[in-house]
DNA sequence: ACCATTTTTGGACGATTGTCCAGTTTTTCT
DNA sequence: AGAAAAACTGGACAATCGTCCAAAAATGGT
């Protein structure tokens, strides 16, 4: 009994400090979307949050693992979305799918994926970050790859992709761009989307042609 | 005569200042390779550098102006490398010394570009350091575009581009597979040099078609 | 040799940082 | 209601930061 009670009342407690953690990951989030991760204190986030600066240490042990939660819960948001709207959705008008993600990421989470790639720089430096930042850029190699498998799974060409380069090249591409409608084109997120869909196709045939197969 | 004498100690206390000023620059760029822009402080710089404290505020209005003028040493140096390279040189072997100049920059100057990412993103958050990043961006933009232009007029297609997305296109996908290589595969830069040298051949084949162009 | 200028020093300054904790309040269960 | 646990507060702490300055040292022209 004493341990079915402690259990309750652990898990009860449990739950509503999962909810408060969450609720500080997401002031956090914004914190740092807003100031970037070389000007943000924590006495910002406490204040921004509405809450006393020892509460912070109480939820987290320490300011990087404040930071290594803020990583995470971009993981879970971004790829997530991706991820259902790409993979667990009919191949039909895949492409309009994504480039709409990517257009609603420019134009509403800006400042989320201006923090994403600060925190890619940053792992550079600390290899604290190192781990997270890697776990999201494999999962959006996987994301990529299982996308191209469908693709040319759907055009009946070879079945399955082998140690070949589609998959970064891709990826560099697009977060290229990314990266430098972050830049210079702030205000005009409809100048990447056009160039995503105007260079995806052709980049998309190139890689998906035999000739792709044939040079190894 | 007193106009002369003024001149000539005024203009050699300011060729052995200039030294000195670069000399600074150039210890502050090591630092800040090292530790990164969120981590770094005068007190370093100085300390690396052999110097006080004070010394940086004698040479140096504040620390953001230190930090611009490390960006544009920066630039000095890999632009016209680059440049030499590339518009100054003929174009037999053009992609032989592209890739090595890559190669170079990955293997010896890798702390340098891994700052130089640090400054683009700090630039994303910082109107001052934005300026700088722009002007680096757009003369290597403005040198892809020459050099698309002397391969187009080798193969005798259309002299002149006007306004097609080859330039950003080709941007993208460079600077995505050195920022990719910078992350993840620090040690083996063999890995991106190739991948280059096996996707722009494809890539450049793909935006000198002539259907790049009757496109719009 | 002398003086004016430049260069350099070492430290003080106020502000800000992450960390930590002794208490107080609130919640939760018997 | 009362006790135990969780949640929270406000501030102290040592360290570090960029900035600044009075004074000493070095420099160079006359």
């Amino acid at each position: 009994m004493v341990v079915c009670k402690t259990v309750t009342r652990s898990a009860r407690s449990q739950t509503k400090a999962d909810a408060k953690r969450a609720y500080l990951i997401e002031q956090a989030t914004r914190c740092l979307a807003e100031k970037g991760y070389a000007r943000v204190s924590l006495r910002d986030i406490a204040r921004e949050s509405g809450v006393s600066l020892g509460i912070l240490h109480y939820y987290f042990a320490s300011k990087e693992d404040l930071l290594l939660a803020v990583i995470s819960g971009y993981k879970e948001r971004f790829l997530r979305e991706l991820e259902q709207e790409l993979l667990s959705a009919p191949l039909e008008g895949w492409m309009d799918r994504l480039l709409a993600v990517l257009r609603r990421a420019l134009v509403e989470d800006q400042a989320v994926h201006r923090l994403w790639y600060d925190f890619q720089v940053q792992a550079m430096y600390l290899p604290a970050f190192r781990d997270g930042v890697r776990e999201i850029r494999a999962r959006l190699f996987e994301l990529i790859g299982e996308m191209l498998d469908r693709l040319r799974r759907e055009a009946g060409l070879s079945p399955l992709t082998e140690a070949d380069e589609a998959v970064p090249l891709l990826y560099s591409l697009i977060d290229g761009l990314f990266f430098q409608a972050l830049l210079h084109e702030a205000d005009d997120p409809e100048q990447t989307v056009n160039r995503l869909e105007q260079a995806l196709p052709r980049m998309l045939a190139l890689l998906l042609s035999p000739s792709s197969q044939t040079e190894r």
